[in-house]
DNA sequence: TGGTCATCAG
DNA sequence: TTCACACGGTCAC
DNA sequence: GACCGTGTGTCTCTGATGACCAGC
């Protein structure tokens, strides 16, 4: 674990400096693209008093937007009750003791239910969504309570959080989880110029589009495939601007698949041809293959062929065209032929078969780690290191990132094409910058280094048998498609007297995937060792 | 009352 | 708002 | 052989606490 055990103490109020790093930099970023509520807000909450500004913070970390005063335990904030009158003076939250219902049932426990609303007839053995049924149905309202519930009365935060970071996906925790020294970052200049959104509208619509997905996802993990229909109709038409394209079209594909396999062949094609994101051209084929209607699937098959998304892309669509040959539909390009070597052992299944064969490998003199896709990706981020930090405008826009916003985008080799094609010809010269990188480096977050899986001597064995033109040949793939071609690498890799190999590991019943087959291929052909070794079972 | 899960804190 | 991979099944040829 | 759905570990922290439930 890199530095996981040791954590440094936060300071007293840490999570009121950290609210403050984001208000401060939204409000200087983005001071056109606040509403007039969310301005006024930031005003009211810098008049309040310290107390105040702390307990409506910890309200704004947690879930929901009720709280019970009498649950409130923040030793920190010297009265709870002066706070609570402060912010409800400046309207930032409302008070009350007698909430609505369902207010009421949502922020009691049940041993507490029982108790409120003892002149029902519950029973204690019930569940919970059963006495809160019970209760919806026979108490019109709750009685007056003895602590005041609070009710915050703007949730600013997802939209400051949002600009702040520049995704959904980041919270509060990492200033945190950072100050403790969990994670160490690269540190990149960031301008405050540098700016993800342009216009309010590009924020309203983030929010609802990640709303609507939060919505999917739990319907999904409620294995309740079927109410996604319910979804259906509040999708956003397609956008221009690529990153709604982008999440828009995700969501749309994926809902798109459960119509799909519920059945719903109309309703699948209706969506998946308003999103240019792969899977839908494929979906849309298959579909049309699966009705029989030859000419449709040989359309899009076409389309995918002409203007190939990636090289994924490219071979479904290869493929399918060699189906449709059959029926005569369109003329297929011929399937190439695979160039690695297949090597075939029987070996006694103890535990995991890659470890197994990792010790047949060693029994042979090898040395060998079981690394998948780690040892290349490490070696590229680190290869590249400085290149995938460099403060490109708008690359960087908050100080917890472990790439650029546009590593999986066209624009990283755009706006890199220089450098990368210098770093390439220095590769070309000598590779022994990579070892003082990892030295260097050792700890940052990286989206390409696992600093915990990928030691220093493994990445040394790879720079010491791998020739500078193959290691190359392996950066420019990665480089064509960083986000595709940074997965189904084989399993092992192995050294021996100067010479490594790459082998993919298949168990009794486990096939070959498309991805992994492109990579033994590639390979083969820059002249590196690798190949796929089949295990089976020892008959006895 | 022990196990599981979600939530919160640092 | 997850990803990569393995596994086991079906179907058609 | 091709495709599909599902399971598994996980590589976005770790431990404490409380709510809930089932079983005794
Ligand atoms: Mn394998």
């Amino acid at each position: 674990m890199t530095d996981a055990t040791v954590t440094n103490p936060l300071p007293p109020l840490y999570y009121l400096d950290n609210f403050y790093s984001i208000l401060d930099t939204v409000s200087s970023r983005y001071p056109d693209l606040l509403t007039r509520t969310e301005s006024e807000w930031i005003a009211a909450f810098k008049a309040l008093a310290q107390p105040a500004q702390l307990l409506l913070v910890r309200m704004l970390s947690r879930k929901g937007n009720w709280f019970r005063e009498d649950k409130f335990n923040y030793p920190e904030i010297p009265s709870i009750d002066a706070a609570i009158n402060e912010l409800a003076t400046s309207s930032l939250v409302s008070v009350t003791s007698s909430p609505t219902l369902d207010v009421a049932l949502a922020i009691h426990t049940k041993p507490e239910l029982l108790q409120l609303f003892d002149s029902l007839p519950l029973k204690a053995s019930a569940k919970k969504p059963e006495i809160v049924d019970e209760i919806m149905r026979h108490a019109g309202s709750c009685p007056v309570l003895p602590y005041r519930c609070i009710e915050v009365s703007h949730d600013v935060l997802p939209v400051f959080l949002l600009l702040y970071f520049g995704n959904s996906r980041q919270n509060l925790s990492e200033f945190v989880v950072s100050d403790l020294g969990i994670y160490h970052y690269e540190t990149v200049p960031l301008n405050i110029k540098d700016r993800l959104f342009n216009e309010r509208s590009q924020i309203d619509a983030w929010l609802a589009l990640s709303n609507l997905a939060d919505e999917y996802w739990e319907t999904v993990e409620s294995k309740q495939r079927a109410k996604v229909r319910e979804l259906v109709c509040r999708l956003p038409e397609p956008f221009d601007w690529p990153p709604l394209a982008y999440k828009r079209n995700r969501l749309v594909n994926a809902v798109a698949r459960d119509l799909e396999r519920l059945g719903d062949i109309d309703a699948a094609e209706f969506l998946f041809v308003t999103s240019a994101l792969p899977p839908a051209k494929e979906r849309l084929a298959r579909m049309a293959l699966s009705q029989n209607d030859v000419e449709k699937a040989a359309g899009y098959v076409a389309d995918m062929l002409a203007s190939p998304y990636n090289e994924e892309e490219k071979e479904i669509a290869e493929r399918l065209a060699r189906q449709l040959s059959k029926k005569g539909a369109i003329d297929a390009p011929a399937k190439t032929k695979n160039v690695f070597e297949e090597e075939c052992v029987a070996l006694t299944l103890t535990q995991r078969v890659e470890m197994i064969s990792a010790d047949y490998y060693r029994e042979q003199g090898w040395q060998v780690w079981y690394c998948e896709n780690l040892v290349l990706n490490a070696l590229f981020g680190l290869a590249f290191w400085d290149i995938i930090f460099s403060p490109i405008s708008g690359a960087f826009l908050n100080p917890f990132q472990r790439s650029p916003k546009d590593m999986y985008l066209p624009e990283f080799i755009e706006s890199r094409e220089d450098v990368i094609q210098s770093r390439l010809a220095d590769i070309r010269e000598n590779t022994a910058f990579v070892l003082d990188t990892y030295e260097q480096k050792y700890g940052l977050a990286n989206d390409w280094v696992y600093w915990d899986y990928v030691d220093k001597t493994l990445i040394s064995a790879a720079l010491n048998t791998l020739s500078n033109d193959q290691l190359i040949a392996c950066f420019e793939r990665i480089l064509f498609d960083r986000k595709n071609n940074r997965s189904g690498h084989p399993d092992l890799f192995m050294t021996k007297d100067g010479k490594c190999r790459f082998v993919e590991i298949k168990g009794p019943g486990d096939k070959l995937q498309h991805h992994q087959i492109r990579w033994l291929n590639f390979f083969v052909e820059q002249g590196i060792d690798a190949r796929v070794l089949y295990v089976s079972q020892p008959q006895d």
